[in-house]
DNA sequence: CGTGTCATGTAATCAGTTACATGATTCA
DNA sequence: TGAATCATGTAACTGATTACATGACACG
């Protein structure tokens, strides 16, 4: 019940895609679900090895030559079985610490200009984020036109698009609001 | 450099308004910064002894009459230093996760109507945390309406708001789109 | 000749949650 | 009588990152 391990999901996931290696599965995070899941070789290697004995994957080991051997594992009815238990379950929500609010929420302490900075550096963050998520978003509708894992790749797309979006429009309102605030303290803060 | 413990900033923040025990430092964050910042007594205590071996915080102890006693912490001239320091430096972009993307990433797996589901549940946890945004804007803006740190509570306020309803946007438009692919199913999917 | 990629893994550390332990008072 | 609040803390555990270790090949 309530606690459990959620690395376990994401790789079952990623081998419902294919049988993998660890490598294979950290290079598909990056280029796939990075933006809202990546997991390092310290989690995957061993969570690899307890799926195995939990049979919930299998492993077989290809030689190559003048390269490491490849451990690539694939999932049993088992894992099938777990992974679609946990996707038909709710998803938790998770309050997530956000730092730049926590500075905000101090923001007398320090200047106005410290915190219009704050801003933003991180409106170029955002908007750097956005124009990536668009370019990806042009070139998975063409390439993979016909694949019906289209739609769910759109949605989570559109998740990030739709926060860009409303982060930068934020950070517009803002950086205003505290420039107003600046220029009503050099004019001298009358009572 | 690098890695630095956030905790410590939050604590030294907190007791930048005023100085408070440990309880009270709770009690504090529950009741402003949850949306975006929590801790638990298990890193509190521990972080405030911390703070003040090295100096950044003092304590005196309050006796109460059949009460606990308080350990009542306040900032020392080094901890004002330590946390203007912090708040000048540019804030970290954290990759954060999240589970109802993985799930959607995984769509296929399960049935339509299970991810309209997913994200039927989700349009109503984030709405109702906008109107508790919205409650709570409405009375500090009347309640410390002289406040010089309300202009800074509301820029969190407004973050909280622009997001939640970013992600109505985007729960009512993912949902239109999967209603209409289930509808497509049920018509029985012409080649 | 140095950097990057392929490929596996472990050890040490840090961060964070949950459970445990105590005990008086107040309120319904 | 039982729950909630006040108030402090520790221990055990889980989760996650960073650093370490190895070694061949390809590319510029």
């Amino acid at each position: 019940m309530s606690k459990e391990n959620k690395s376990r999901y994401a790789l079952l996931g990623a081998l419902s895609y294919a049988p993998m290696s660890g490598y294979d599965l950290k290079k598909f995070m990056e280029g796939s679900t990075s933006n809202f899941w990546n997991e390092s070789y310290a989690q995957i290697y061993p969570m690899l090895k307890q799926l195995t004995n939990e049979g919930l994957t299998v492993s077989h080991t290809e030689r190559q030559e003048g390269r490491p051997e490849r451990h690539v594992y694939a999932l049993t009815d088992k894992g099938w079985e777990e992974l679609r238990r946990w996707l038909a379950e709710p998803a938790e929500r998770q309050v997530e610490r956000n730092e730049l609010l926590l500075k905000l929420f101090f923001g007398t302490r320090v200047s106005v200009a410290t915190n219009i900075e704050h801003i933003q550096r991180y409106r170029g963050l955002v908007a750097g984020s956005l124009q990536q998520f668009e370019g990806i978003e042009a070139t998975i509708k063409t390439q993979y036109a016909e694949n019906p894992e289209l739609p769910y790749w759109l949605i989570t797309l559109s998740y990030g698009k739709h926060i860009s979006q409303a982060l930068l429009n934020w950070c517009d309102e803002t950086i205003n609001i505290l420039q107003k605030q600046q220029e009503a303290e050099k004019a001298g803060t009358p009572s």
